[in-house]
Parts: C-alpha cells; structure tokens; sequence
RNA sequence: GCAUCCUUAGCUCAAUUGGAUAGAGUACCGGACUUCGAAUCCGUUGGUUGUGGGUUCGAGUCCCACAGGAUGCACCA
C-alpha cells in the first residue's frame, strides 16, 4: 500500500492533538455501543467545540479510508467550507486519493458519497468535480448550537485551551511626555484585543506597557521645566505642556548648545537616583499617566504592568556580564556587538562607545526578567514592521545565549500608519491625536442619536461606546501587516463593515427580546430553524471558537472582527426574511432562540474586539 | 548597495493558510418602512489577483526574475 512519505508528523500540536484523539476515542465507543441515537446528540454532549463537526466527518470517511492511504487526522485537516453555499456546507476534497486508489477523484467521491449518503446528519451528501459536499441538517444542528450558546453565555466560544500557560503581551509602550497619536492606536488595539482573546481560550495573560520613561530626554525635560516650566501648568494640561517646553528647549539649544551639555548632566543624576532629579522625572511620568490612562479608559484597555524603559535600567550590567562570559561581545569600531553574520544579519549592537547601554540591551534585559519573573510560554512583542530586524537579531543573541525560551519569543509586527498628507510624525507636527479622533467620533455619534433616537438615555454614553467603537472596529477590522493611510471620513463612517453596524444588530436583537420579555427556552422545536437564512445564522454561531483559536494561531485580530460581520450580516438577513413575534407560539419561541442566541454571540465577539455592547443606541 | 514586507473590482479590504465559478463593503444606479429598530435589507454594474516564467491533479496563496511602493541596515528608542 502506499505510505505518504515525507509527511512530518506535527508534534508541536500535541495538546490538541491528543485532545483530538480522545474525542475520536470517544466518538468510535459510542458509536460503536450504540449509546447514541445519532452522531448529532453525540455533539450535543460535547459541547460548544467548534471542530467537532469537522472531526465527525473525517470519521464517517476514515471508515471508508484505509489508515495507510491517509490517517483520520489528514482526512479532518482536508475538510473545509465550500466556496459557495448551494454547493454544501462542509466539503471534503478527493484529489489526495487519486494516486492510492488509481482513479480519478471524481470517481472517488461519487463512490465515497454513494457510501456514506444516508447519514442522518446531512440532508444531502454530493459529488462534485471530485469534492464530496455535505449538507448538515440545519434544524439538528440548531439543536446542539442554540441550547449551548443560551447556557454557556457570557462564555461562548471561550474554551481552556490555554489552560496553565502563561502569555505575555507587550503592547502600547507610548513614551512619557509624548503625545499620544493615532500612530500608536495599532500596537495598543492589536495588543489589548490579543489580550482579550487570550483569556478567553483561558490562557494567564499579563499585559504590559513598555513605557518610554528613560533616556537623555528627560535631562532636557529637567532642564526646560526649570527654566520655563511649572507644577501647575503641567497637571492642569501635562502632555502640551511637556511637549511645549520641550519644543522650547530645542529651540534654545540651537543657540546655546550649553543646555544640551546641561540636560546630559541632569539625566546623569537622575540616573544616580539625585533626589531632585528623579522629583521631576516622577512628576513628568505621573502627569503623563493621568493623560495616557484618560485616553486608555476611553479605549477599554487595561495593563497589569507599566514596568517600561527606567524600571529596567539597573538589570542591564547583568546581562552584560552575562554576554561577556559567554563570549558573545566584540569590540567593533569601539562600540560592543554581538556578532549575526553567520547568520544573516548584520551585527547586534550591545553598547556604545562610552560604555553606556542601548535598545537591544533594554530589551534582552527585559526578556530574561520576563521568563524570571513569570515563566512565560510565550513572550509577545506588539511593536511595528519597522523593528522587525531589531527583534530577529535579538531573538538570535538571546538563542546564542542558550535560553531555549528563544524560541517562545515573538513579534506580532504591523504596517505603519500614514497621513494622507504624508508620514505622522510628532517632529514634523504632522500630528493627529488620537483623543482628538474619539471625541471627533463621539460627537458625531451624538448627531446621529439625536437625529435618530432623540429620546435615548445615557445619550453621551452610548455615543462614546458607539462612536469609539468605529475608530476600533476600524483599526481591528484589517490585518496587521499593511501600511495604511488615516482618513477622517473613513473613521467617520458608520454604515456597512463597521463597528456601529455589528452594534446596531446587537441593539436591534436586544430590542425584539425586549418587546417579548420572557419565553420558554426549554420547549423549543428547533426544526423550525430549516430556511436558509436561519441557518447560516446557526452556522455561524457554530464557528465561533473555531474563528477565536485561528485569530489567536496567527495573532490576527482581523478574523475575529469580520467574524462579527458576518454574524450580524446573516442576522440581519434572518431578520429581514422571517417575522419574529407571530402568533404560531412554535414558530415564536424558536426564532427567540435564535435571537437571543445571536445577542450572546454578537455580546462575545464584539467584547474581543474591546467594543461595548450597548442594548439601545 | 544589501535585506525584509506589500501590490487583488473606481476606492477600502477579504479569501478557511495549496482547492471548486476570487468574495464583502463603499461609490454609482434601481427597489423595500401604517407591521419585531432603514446605522437595515434586496437587486444591477464592476476582475488578465502588478508583469513574465516555474512547481502540480489544482496557484491570489509556494519558487525564480522583473517593476512599483514601504521599511530597515552602528552608537535614537
């Protein structure tokens, strides 16, 4: 028989696949026992896992399939979803056979088909072209979905598949006295919404903002404050006035290059722990805070740890030495490196010519804490395209260092956010500030309630919840690795793949539930859920933990935004197609389901797209 | 100069990681509110997936070359 040769057998996916084969384990028992009227309660009892179906399939085929043409776990990878609906709704591909079997694939799925074609968890079970498309049995599977997203609720979707492990996500990292511009919304969105979407497959997340609090600046900082600044005018508007005395300072320092010679004076005290020094540098980095957290709150994003640049100052010798030891430096045109050229890479530079530490010892400094502190089994870097090369290096030293935990390091990178004008820049004043963009939204918003829904409460708060929320959704909805150009009216509009559109049909879901107030959930005849629209609603609900463990595979927000999408587009289609309240209570009753069910779902998705869910807007 | 990334409908973007006839939104045009929310829904139009080769049953996806754009490459972070 022929083996397929060559195949690595992918043993980094242990846990799920030992997961999978206890359930097929489980599956082949039962089956076989006969302990189930149908493969379909089989699911039920499994719960709200979204693989199963696929799993199921594979099985049904594998009693088909000889083990050495192809195992039941290649045979469930191959499942997928057809391309277009008529077709089926999971189909399995034959082309692979073809060689085993000596036949064309399309005589392989004809004859497949012929013998799995009665199964009762599909309507119809098709050959085409050589793939073998199933159609499940919409109320069946409505069944198994709806009953497990009304009980799992606030849960749905989530799983414990991260359960005992540890993830870092560095994200945000904004430089104290600095604006806080939409340049930065990417790396603080990306990062929170990973954030969330790990702790809902129950990994033990620990969100860190990497502030930019050290450095020569906060000597010149010290300065112009002395000269031109006050305590007052800093807390009653900390980051412009910050930024203006800084301005000033570059400004005077042109004339008087003295000052820049004062302001390295002042960062060296402030380094000697000088008890003025770091007065001043705490108030700079608390105001700032104050601002910062206004613009986090407004955003929903939370951190457990602002352990930044300064925190690590003193934890660099160490990692010096360490590299000494392993003999890893060399003396390179004064300066130390760690040398990469073997590896492709042009030389890691470790410190300067007068000794003093840069970016990269920062960050293996902080590294080698982070796997001290918290034993991470994944160590996440939300930080720009632009220093992609700036990480592979120092993934390199930390490997040639011979830490294993290399390996769990890793830089979810993305593209840059442009101006239409040009590149965003705080030097050139090229600046758009991103409290600026959600007030401008919020109040939009506003308008648009007014216009609307005059006599909506909490008018001001759903408006930021809303109006924030399409800045978001906006900035999440696309996958990370593109450049980007702002644009107003893009930000700005809240019709079609937006995140007002995802809330709309929350709220809408919320208004009908609303009207009915309480129904039987027990008592419900879920066959009334065939008709297309209801059933690619059920469908999508089914994907949910799926579409989760995939955004958080490729660390991609993205899959989970359109997600939502695409449950409040077929939603909406249900909604427009099928009258809710009638009179026929069976009728009712089922599409309430249905309605509440998708008011869980769409409560879920869009809180891991760190969207609230307002009920009325 | 070297390296990495990007290029899909007029515009903004998807595409289950190599599968079937490449899909949405937007814009344009035409329909649907005395009835559960019209921030909605339905329909029409729109494509040589930057170009040229290659790999294979099968390529937007992998490989090579080229073009355009972005980013990085020694003392900033």
């Amino acid at each position: 028989m022929l083996k397929k040769s060559g195949t690595a057998v992918n043993s980094s996916l242990s846990l799920m696949t030992k997961g999978f084969f206890i359930l097929r384990a489980i599956l082949n028992w039962m089956f076989k026992h006969e302990k189930l009227a149908s493969p379909i309660d089989n699911l039920a009892n499994i719960g709200g896992n979204m693989k199963d179906l696929k799993v199921m399939i594979a099985a049904l085929l594998a009693e088909h399939i000889p083990t050495d043409v192809m195992t039941e776990q290649e045979i469930s990878e191959l499942v997928e979803y057809p391309k277009n609906v008529e077709m089926g709704d999971y189909a399995f591909p034959c082309f692979k056979l073809a060689k085993a079997y000596r036949k064309s694939p399309k005589i392989i799925a004809e004859e497949i088909s012929e013998l799995i074609k009665d199964h009762n968890m599909f309507t119809e079970v098709t050959p085409i072209a050589g793939f073998i498309n199933f159609k499940i049995n919409a109320g069946a599977l409505a069944e198994i979905v709806i009953p497990t997203v009304l009980k799992e609720k606030e849960h749905y979707g989530s799983s414990d598949m991260g359960q005992n492990k540890k993830i870092i996500v560095e994200y945000s990292s904004v430089n104290i006295a600095k604006p806080f511009h939409m340049g930065h919304i990417r790396s603080t969105m990306i990062g929170e919404s990973l954030h969330r979407i790990y702790d809902f497959l129950g990994y033990d997340t620990v969100a860190i903002n990497h502030l930019g609090d050290y450095g020569t600046q906060f000597g010149k900082l010290i300065v112009a404050y002395k000269k031109w600044g006050s305590e007052e005018a800093i807390k009653a508007n900390p980051i412009p006035e910050l930024l203006s005395i800084y301005v000033k300072f570059h400004q005077e320092a042109e004339e008087h290059p003295e000052l820049e010679d004062e302001a390295r004076a002042w960062f060296t005290k402030l380094e000697n722990k000088d008890e003025e020094a770091v007065r001043l540098w705490t108030l700079f980095r608390d105001m700032s805070l104050v601002s910062f957290n206004r613009v986090y709150g407004k955003l929903g994003v939370t951190f457990d740890s602002y352990a930044g640049e300064s925190f690590y100052s003193d934890k660099m010798p160490v990692i010096l030495s360490e590299l000494r030891s392993k003999n890893l430096l060399q003396k390179s045109e004064g300066a130390e490196i760690v040398d990469l050229e073997p590896y492709g890479m042009p030389p890691a530079l470790i410190t300067k010519k007068d000794g003093s530490s840069l970016y990269m010892t920062r960050d293996l400094a902080a590294a080698k804490y982070r796997k001290d502190t918290y034993d991470f089994d994944k160590n996440i870097y939300v930080v720009g395209s632009a220093q992609r090369l700036h990480f592979q290096q120092w993934f390199k030293v930390v490997e040639l260092m011979g830490y294993e935990w290399a390996k769990d390091c890793v830089h979810v990178d993305f593209g840059m956010v442009a101006l239409e004008e040009g590149s965003l820049s705080t030097r050139k004043g090229n600046v758009v500030f991103l409290e600026d963009v959600l007030d401008k939204a919020t109040e939009k918003t506003l308008e648009i309630i007014n216009e609307k829904n005059p006599d909506l409460e909490n008018k001001e708060t759903v408006a930021q919840q809303v109006g924030i929320g399409a800045v978001v959704f906006q900035e999440l909805y696309t996958s990370r690795i593109k450049d980007y150009a702002f644009s107003w009216s893009k930000t700005l509009s809240f019709e079609g793949e937006t995140g007002p559109y995802v809330q709309y049909t929350h709220a809408r879901a919320c208004s009908v539930l609303r009207k009915v107030g309480e129904f039987d959930e027990n008592q419900i005849d879920y066959s009334v859920l065939s008709d297309d629209a209801s059933k690619e609603v059920i469908k999508s609900l089914y994907k949910f933990n799926e579409v989760v463990v995939l955004a958080q595979k490729n660390n991609e927000p993205h899959t989970v935004a359109r997600y939502a999408v695409e449950i409040a587009q077929n939603f909406n289609r249900f909604y427009h197609d099928n009258a809710i309240i009638v009179d026929d209570e069976t009728t009712k009753n089922a599409r309430l389901a249905l309605v509440k069910a998708v008011e869980i779902a769409l409560r879920n998705v869009l809180k891991l797209v760190c969207l609230e869910a307002p009920e009325k807007m």
